[in-house]
DNA sequence: CGGCAAACTTGTCAATGCCTAGATTTGGCG
DNA sequence: CGCCAAATCTAGGCATTGACAAGTTTGCCG
């Protein structure tokens, strides 16, 4: 940290995010000031605007780039549980970003950006289930079926970032517990082909 | 609204928590401000601190009432079914207790009311689970059951809240396609025991 | 070499959270 | 009835923050 020697700081738009990175994933997304991170850089208390003209067009940023993670992470799955542990891998990976995407008062959610990233991810999260063999569903409607898977995942990240599942579960690996929720409820009474 | 006649308001506990879940219900906890919230009960800007010492004594009573309201719900579900029916209803009607509830950044995660309210809630949830036929969980662990039950309804309510159900699910009733996708996963193969 | 746009700084203003001291009211107790 | 203590609310002040408006420096391109 300390001096910096050029007037350019280089690269402040990365250096500002990791840092909002940091705060939020230790302390919350209200614990997050400009001015702080601005400190942490070494520039201006004005400089961050510049990148992000406010408040929530950082917390924007850092959504939208939530966004395009997860759905690279989506897209490396192999099936619809493999989506839904990448899915609960994200957000303990990337709590963070997590917690931002899904509080839509914190960023502008008209942001074209944003809005295109997470099309991106819906599209990932959506090809998962047409995947899906029609034994796990019993047939249903396709939409239904993922919303459900969704809403398991999302279900069980968010409270395990929230603190709320070291009762239940305590000193478990949450990825694997998940794995174990995801069997229980997607019953595949279909043949699944073997190994593995 | 403007003069009160009175020098003591009457009150202001309550008036300043009802103008809170107003403004947290539409512009989300982060616009939050004690000053405003003194300005909308007609008092002057310290007095809300009085009640609340500050503002996350105010968003730890929000949560406190919430859970509290939360348990109350769930102690009058009928099964486990209707337990997440209610789960999800609750957090329709009180977004923003739901939305404080579950943002440990936002509250004082060691206060006693909070805590005993949480407890309170939780033994409910708990209470919900045992009485699942075992058939529905295949005999499996039931904490593990009760984690599913809590996943999936916790994440189709949070899903719903923060808008990313709207495009899946479209006009439909939020609590109807909850209790379409709980019929889905949690599979009554199992006879069930007669009369309830 | 000239100029121009992007990146950054400095200064400023209103608003907020929180603290302290003082004013007013209420309730209780002799 | 009178009085005191606690509860409730007011008033003022201070540090911090977000946002805005000029200026400055730097790199780049013709």
């Amino acid at each position: 940290m300390s001096s910096r020697r050029t007037y350019h700081h280089g690269d402040l738009r990365q250096a500002v995010l990791t840092a909002a990175l940091d705060v939020i994933a230790t302390e919350g997304p209200s614990a997050l000031s400009l001015r702080d991170l601005a400190r942490r850089a070494g520039v201006s208390h004005a400089a961050p605007a510049h990148h992000f003209k406010d408040r929530a067009g950082l917390l924007t940023a850092v959504a939208t780039e939530g966004f395009d993670l997860l759905a690279v992470a989506l897209g490396e799955a192999a099936d619809l549980k493999d989506a839904g542990v990448r899915y609960v891998r994200f957000a303990a990976d990337h709590p963070a970003h997590f917690q931002v995407m899904f509080q839509p008062d914190l960023h502008r959610p008209d942001d074209p950006d944003l809005l295109a990233a997470k099309e991106r991810a819906g599209d990932r999260l959506r090809a998962g289930v047409a995947g899906l063999p029609g034994g796990g569903t019993r047939g249903t409607d396709p939409r239904l079926a993922g919303v459900a898977a969704w809403s398991l995942a999302h279900g069980f990240a968010t409270l395990l970032l929230s603190h709320n599942l070291e009762g239940p579960i305590g000193e478990q690996d949450p990825e694997e517990v998940f794995r174990t929720l995801a069997r229980l409820l997607f019953a595949d009474d279909a043949p699944q082909p073997p190994g593995e």
